[in-house]
DNA sequence: CAGGTCACG
DNA sequence: GACGTACGTGACCTGC
């Protein structure tokens, strides 16, 4: 046996978030958290029983983490900027650890300013050029840099957790590059925990890819002038900068001073006193047994820890530490439990109050949250840690309520609801969805108010919005998201229940079945939030994230949550008239066509008009089909065809029927007798909110037909309706963004802006300049074309191109503008909002003209469009507490259309609330940002919509 | 399921 | 030289 010394150097930090995610939240008999001291105990036994054996060690020392900034916050501020801070749990168990360490009478390394890693690196080298080897008991990837032998002596890593060992062909499999070559990969990947930027788009196996093919970060990065255009080559053209950062910040400080000779950390056993007072101490009794004995194996010995959460822990991932992110198991379904008594259920929500983050999904019977009953719902505490709990699952026919169905053995519903609705409602416990304001609108009507909330969707909207990766699509469905972050393909709804006619209700689904795809979404949404969070403050969204849209979730929950009333007898009577009218129109038109057809094919009305009758009229577009769109109908009926007005008038009254006065009658909730819409946080690019089922932002406004439609939305009796809109809202953001002294000034006198306009084009105003000042104010926020403002104004380009020169010349804060905006988005790829949302356009460089100038008139829009609905959101975010401040907590918020918010409120409350609305809407930009414009609010009341403007 | 059309901001 | 021609949505209808 050589004599040759071996140094065990340990990452004490790393390990003790490890063991802090994977151990279950023991106290000791004080009542302090020491799950992760536990854990560091044990780990550090095991280290000192392999003392005496071969590859043990003769050396040892823990390094600690000790706060402070190391030379890395100098040349990249941002460095772990982002780090959330330590969960509150494991704050007094940092102390602790440190009392561990010296139970053992082992030396402790803790330098201020040096961080740990550095340390090990600096103390690795130094053993090994004295000859000796080294073992790192981490499994930092940062660390792998170091693995390798130099003269006969080896840097190996040990992962006490999953007991390997880490050496050369370990690194390589992991990296695909040898370990010196492991900080250039790491350059390429980034660290979105320790906020190193790397390459956007760039993950674990790009860059092996790239490394391993050209040898070395610089070769790669020259590398990609010669490569084909794709995503990629761009982002290493445009990132490399980032690259090279990350190359210096992941490379590890070897030179740093030693606190301590390396002889110091000589082993000579452990001193059984002080360690013994430690165990019993903290209560680990097991352990203390075993010091009693002299001998036994730790790892057995734990009357602490229960059997099942060693299990799980032993077969989950590493844990939920970040580092460790890529290696979590791949989602295994039949590790998911099905939970089917009280004890299983108590014990899971026991479990989920010490994870204080749960992921949570509902299974219920129909997709809308106001009718679905609750089925079922599952929980996720870690990758593959999740379970589903059915409640409502029956098998044969007549539904749930059937006597006759046979039912599964589950939980009593209600006595399910009770133990769940404290862990639901508990401010210390987060709860994660998928879309989680659908959860929140069917535990809401179970009576949970869930809260505190965090919605995966949201996140990946906040920084995603508008990018599409190549080939996957670029929504924030949980498919898409899992199939994007996690690399995993969900488990499909229709797999489960069907499809058309012969789908089942989720209820009908077998329980293992059953198990099997509502488990996994806990699972999965648990897993995105660990990979989606973390890159909030990396991508600069944390801000919106937290300021607008995470405080807006529960807000619109609870405006589905009232709806609205909708007078059905007269959307009846309506709908009636409708049909009288437009089938005399029919009759009309086909006697004037000379031939029965429908009318409401474009196709056949094209071969009709243009063919038949012989009306000129171009075809358009790919199929071939002529166009028989509104305009062209109105350039007939200019031309004298008639038939063309009694289309148009056929379409709108269909229209008005089919999608209005018929529709909204069925949309009516059978339980509270109004029409509850559902909004979608993510449906616009510009964070916008949008409008389904049904879609309550596009009811007619613009005729006197249409707004009889309006007129069937009323309060209810004793109530008004209050509209309060925001007055030309993108135009004052353009002139604040755009910096146009001249609508400045106009806005801030209460000037009418298109007056003004055509006051600065035109040099007068009348009826004629101010309609097309007004159109041209329109151009601008759209991103004008002069093809585009010519069609509109009836005129030839080359005029509508003086114009478009005029209004620069006037406006020259405009063009610099739309200028400075191209050119970021052209270099970022992303627009931004004065909140700092973010939308991104992957298409602005295309080489496809069509395409780009698409982008480009987009991407003018955006920032404009997408800091208006920043600032009604954060107006709706406000407007609750605001009221219930006055005193005015029954106010009711139902609707909101982009620049307006309807609300239902007794008559005689309408004086007093109407300052408080007016006020939070025209500041809800402050305090984050200060406008040189007066947001203008208009608020008007009535007994429905209509009479309500 | 895509395309055409049209309702809204 | 052709391309399409104002931004952002959702619902309904027809016809493949």
């Amino acid at each position: 046996m050589s004599d040759k010394q071996h140094l065990y150097l340990v990452d004490g930090s790393a390990y003790i978030f490890r063991a802090y995610h994977r151990l279950p939240p023991l106290t000791n008999p004080e009542g302090t958290p020491v799950g992760a001291v536990y854990g560091y105990t044990t780990m550090l036994w095991k280290l000192a029983e392999d003392l005496d054996k071969a590859d043990g060690p003769t050396h040892l020392a823990v390094v600690l983490d000790k706060s402070g900034k190391s030379f890395r916050n100098e040349i990249y501020p941002e460095y772990k900027a982002n780090r959330p801070p330590a969960p509150e749990d494991l704050v007094p168990q940092f102390p602790l650890i440190r009392d561990a360490t010296r139970a053992f009478s082992l030396p402790l390394i803790e330098e201020p300013d040096v961080e740990a890693d550095d340390m090990i690196a600096t103390y690795a080298r130094a053993a090994q050029r004295q000859g000796w080897d080294v073992t790192i008991v981490s499994s930092d990837k940062d660390l792998m840099q170091l693995v390798g032998e130099v003269d006969g002596a080896r840097i190996d890593m040990l992962d006490t957790m999953k007991s390997n060992r880490i050496y050369i062909p370990e690194v390589e499999e992991k990296f695909g590059v040898a370990p010196e070559l492991v900080g250039d990969v790491l350059a390429l990947m980034g660290d979105s925990v320790d906020n190193i930027p790397g390459i956007f788009g760039v993950g674990p196996k790009t860059a092996s890819k790239l490394i391993a093919e050209h040898g070395n970060l610089t070769a790669a990065l020259d590398s990609a002038g010669e490569m084909k255009t794709s995503k990629l080559k761009e982002r290493l053209l445009e990132h490399r900068a980032d690259a090279e950062l990350s190359r210096v910040l992941v490379t590890l400080k070897e030179d740093c001073d030693l606190p301590m000779p390396l002889e110091e950390f000589k082993l000579d056993g452990v001193p059984p006193e002080p360690l013994a007072a430690f165990l019993e101490t903290h209560g680990f009794n097991s352990l203390l047994k075993r010091l009693g004995a002299g001998t036994g194996s730790p790892e057995r010995a734990n009357n602490l820890n229960p059997a099942k959460a060693e299990r799980a822990g032993a077969e989950a991932s590493p844990d939920g530490n970040v580092q460790d992110l890529p290696e979590w198991p791949a989602v295994d379904r039949s590790a998911y439990e099905c939970v089917q008594t009280m004890e299983r259920l108590e014990h899971w929500i026991e479990r989920a109050f010490a994870a204080r983050l749960v992921a949570v999904d509902t299974e219920t019977s129909s997709l809308d949250a106001m009718q679905a009953d609750l089925v079922g719902f599952s929980l996720g505490l870690g990758p593959n840690d999740a379970c589903y709990v059915p409640l409502g699952h029956f098998s044969g026919a007549g539904g749930s309520d059937d006597m006759f169905a046979e039912k599964p053995q589950q939980v009593d519903r209600e006595a399910a609801i009770a133990v769940l609705k404290p862990l639901l409602e508990s401010d210390a416990v987060i709860k994660v969805g998928q879309n989680i304001k659908y959860d929140l609108n069917v535990l809401a009507r179970c009576g949970i108010e869930v809260a505190p909330v965090h919605d995966t969707m949201v996140i990946s909207f906040d920084m995603d919005a508008g990018r599409s990766e190549d080939g996957i699509g670029g929504g924030h469905g949980m498919d898409e998201l899992a199939a994007r972050h996690l690399g995993h393909t969900c488990m499909k709804f229709k797999d489960v229940c069907g499809t058309g006619k012969k789908a089942i209700s989720f209820g009908e689904v077998p329980l293992d079945k059953a198990t099997q795809y509502a488990a996994e979404d806990a699972d999965v949404t648990w897993r995105l939030y660990q990979v989606l969070h973390r890159r909030l403050p990396l991508d600069g969204a944390t801000q919106v994230y937290e300021r607008v849209d995470r405080p807006l979730i529960p807000v619109v929950a609870g405006m589905e949550r009232e709806g609205i009333k909708v007078d059905r007898a007269a959307l009846s009577r309506l709908s009636e008239q409708f049909a009288e009218t437009t089938a005399r129109i029919e009759g009309e038109i086909h006697e004037e066509a000379g031939e029965q057809f429908t009318i409401g094919s474009p196709k056949q009305l094209g071969e009709v008009l243009f063919e038949k009758m012989g009306y000129k009229g171009g075809k358009k577009g790919k199929s071939g089909q002529y166009s028989t769109d509104q305009s062209v109908l109105e350039r007939l009926a200019i031309e004298g065809a008639t038939i063309a007005n009694k289309v148009l008038e056929y379409r709108q009254l269909s229209k008005l029927k089919s999608t209005y006065t018929d529709a909204l009658q069925e949309a009516i909730n059978p339980d509270t007798g109004r029409v509850h819409t559902s909004y979608s946080l993510v449906g616009a690019q510009t964070g916008r909110l949008s409008s389904t089922d049904p879609n309550l932002q596009n009811i007619p406004i613009r005729t006197e037909i249409g707004r009889e439609i309006r007129k069937a939305f009323v309060p209810e009796e004793g109530n008004v309706l209050l509209a309060a809109d925001y007055s030309q809202i993108e135009l004052r953001l353009a002139a604040h963004m755009a910096d146009v002294p001249e609508l400045r000034e106009a806005f801030a006198n209460g000037e009418d802006i298109h007056a003004r306009t055509a006051r600065e084009m035109y040099g007068e105003v009348d009826r004629d300049t101010r309609a097309k000042a007004k159109t041209i104010n329109f151009a601008i926020l759209y991103g004008i074309s002069r093809w585009g403002l010519a069609g509109r104004l009836g005129i030839e380009s080359d005029e509508a191109q003086e114009l478009i020169d005029t209004y620069f010349k006037r406006f020259p804060g405009i063009q610099s503008y739309i200028h400075a905006t191209l050119e970021s988005v052209r270099s970022k790829g992303y627009s931004e909002t004065l909140f700092g949302r973010k939308t991104w356009f992957p298409r602005i460089n295309s080489k496809n003209q069509a395409e780009r100038q698409g982008s480009e008139r987009a991407a003018i829009n955006a920032p404009i469009q997408g800091t208006s609905a920043d600032i009604i959101k954060r107006a709706m975010a406000r407007m609750k507490p605001a009221l219930a401040d006055a005193g005015l907590g029954h106010v009711r918020m139902l609707l909101q259309v982009h620049d307006e918010l309807v609300f239902e409120l007794p008559e005689g409350d309408v004086a007093a609330a109407s300052p408080v609305i007016e006020k939070v809407m025209a500041e809800a930009a402050e305090p984050a940002v200060t406008l040189s414009v007066p947001l203008g609010v208009e608020i008007g009341t009535g007994e429905s919509w209509d009479a309500a403007h």
